[in-house]
RNA sequence: GCGGACGUAGCUCAGUAGGUAGAGCGCUAGGUUGUGGUCCUGGAUGUCGUGGGUUCGAGCCCCAUCGUUCGCCCCA
């Protein structure tokens, strides 16, 4: 039986131009979350499963991540996402780390599911948190960061939309003003992250459902639906305009907009799936109408740290996964056109291995990179290998330029030709890869 | 875990009512001396995803399986 030339199920290979763009895209995220300062870090691919367990649910860990017993008996389980780990680290150094903390990181995690469009079993993520801070600057700070990589990508605001709304606020309708338990809560919480997905009247139906008639006798299904249809703070009842999250919503909109970031809005029906969200949560939608979905979100977990048994820490952070994002460059046509990392393919003529590689090894040494012809192959083959190969110069080495001193420059895609000298050479292609 | 679609040369696909496979692109050799992408001529290529079944005979029908893909569940 042959062996299969096919990655494993959801995974993929990256062959060079793949690699290329995914160099590209970490290289937009790294630019961008370090000139806000973000330091990098990363944390092992395996971790102990209790640390996922503690964090999500038994369900999740059990059916959505890779998790065998180690050597030593050990449940070990591939980090499928960053959070716990971060989280752990964290905690560790809880008394020696400086704050606020900007951390950002971009591993590779994985989960066990089936993959569909945008969602693969091995994807990379960039992880983006602030540690350290309890006021919404931090989170002013993290979406401006959100914004500011989809801008480096060159996405123009209209193409995507920064949804918002506050837990707490969510939490003082359920609870106080529509009087349902935790359980009740946590069950609404979920059916709301449904809403867009479903019919309407059936939706109406289970939050109906949900309520019991000793509560319905006080506050109606109805408080809660009139409330999901608001697109505007400035609506909402005056039992609510007094909770304090009304009014950092609002602030953190006008800080945003004021820098720049109009594409903001205030989205009451915006859930995020997990509990550990505890204030400000938003989420990044594609407005493209054939992808009309969240791409990625975040928010404030002030008390995931606490696990550890150590003092709270505030945190806000948020994570961007690469298949969704690749998604989204190319259907706003947004993928650049990469060059390939060699900047001249030397052509030899001739018997002149040896002295040719005494040049090729001086202008590696002024800084650029170049690929060597095979003196077996006649001229024709080793120019159609250069064009082949995407690369942009090549450079005829026979014995009237090792002679001369003089080199037959050609740009392969404008195709011109000109002679110059080593130096010359150096600083043409130089400029073009600046370009 | 559930449901739909799909799986034929490296790629994109065609293959008509079951009779042992084709196109375009690509690849490759040549069109003599140190220059590609156009042109001309020649060439190679597939156990038709895999296993089984029906049939005299299957790429075409049936079952299973693997994979891809879209959706559901879930989405940290």
């Amino acid at each position: 039986m042959a062996l299969s030339t096919q990655p494993y199920k959801g995974a993929r290979d990256f062959y060079p131009e793949d690699k290329r763009l995914q160099k590209y895209i970490f290289s937009v995220m790294r630019r961008v979350a370090e000139s806000y300062g973000y330091e990098e870090y990363d944390a092992p691919i395996l971790e102990l499963t209790e640390l996922f367990v503690s964090k999500t649910s038994d369900e999740i860990v059990d059916e959505q991540t890779y998790t065998f017993i180690d050597r030593g008996g050990r449940s070990v389980t591939i980090r499928p996402e960053m959070t716990p780990s971060v989280t752990r680290m964290v905690a560790a150094k809880r008394q020696q780390l400086v704050y606020p903390l900007r951390w950002y990181s971009i591993p590779n995690f994985w989960r066990y599911e089936r993959p569909q469009r945008g969602r693969l079993r091995e994807f990379w993520q960039l992880n983006i948190d602030v540690f350290g801070v309890a006021d919404i600057q931090a989170e002013v700070e993290v979406i401006e960061v959100a914004d500011a990589i989809m801008q480096a990508f060159g996405a123009k605001r209209s193409s995507y939309t920064i949804k918002l709304n506050s837990r707490k606020l969510i939490d003082k309708l359920i609870k106080d003003i529509l009087g349902l338990d935790q359980v009740q809560a946590s069950t609404l919480i979920h059916l709301i992250d449904k809403l867009h997905k479903m019919d309407y009247a059936e939706f109406a139906g289970q939050v109906e459902g949900l309520f019991n008639p000793a509560q319905r006798d006080k506050s109606s299904p109805q408080q809660l639906l009139d409330f999901l249809k608001l697109t505007s703070l400035d609506e909402l009842p005056t039992a609510l305009q007094s909770v304090g999250s009304v009014e950092e919503l609002k602030q953190l909109i006008k800080l945003l907009t004021d820098i720049g970031v109009t594409n903001i809005e205030f989205d009451p029906s915006l859930m995020r799936g997990f509990d550990y969200y505890n204030d400000i949560v938003f989420e990044v939608f594609d407005n493209h109408p054939d992808n009309n979905r969240s791409m990625f979100g975040g928010g404030r977990y002030d008390g995931l740290i606490a696990q550890f048994d150590v003092e709270p820490v505030p945190t806000v952070g948020f994570g961007m996964g690469d298949v969704t994002l690749a998604n989204f460059l190319e259907l706003h046509e947004l993928m650049p056109v990469l060059n390939v990392e060699a900047d001249i393919f030397a052509i030899l003529i001739g018997d002149v291995y040896k002295p040719a590689q005494k040049v090729i090894a001086e202008l590696r040494e002024m800084g650029v990179n170049v690929v060597m012809g095979s003196v077996s192959q006649k001229t024709e083959k080793q120019l159609k290998t250069a064009v082949k190969k995407n690369i942009r110069y090549a450079l005829f080495i026979g014995n009237k330029e090792l002679d001369s001193e003089q080199f037959v420059l050609r740009n392969l895609a404008s195709n011109s030709e000109e002679k110059h000298s080593l130096q010359r050479v150096v600083s043409i292609v130089k400029d073009f890869r600046k370009s």
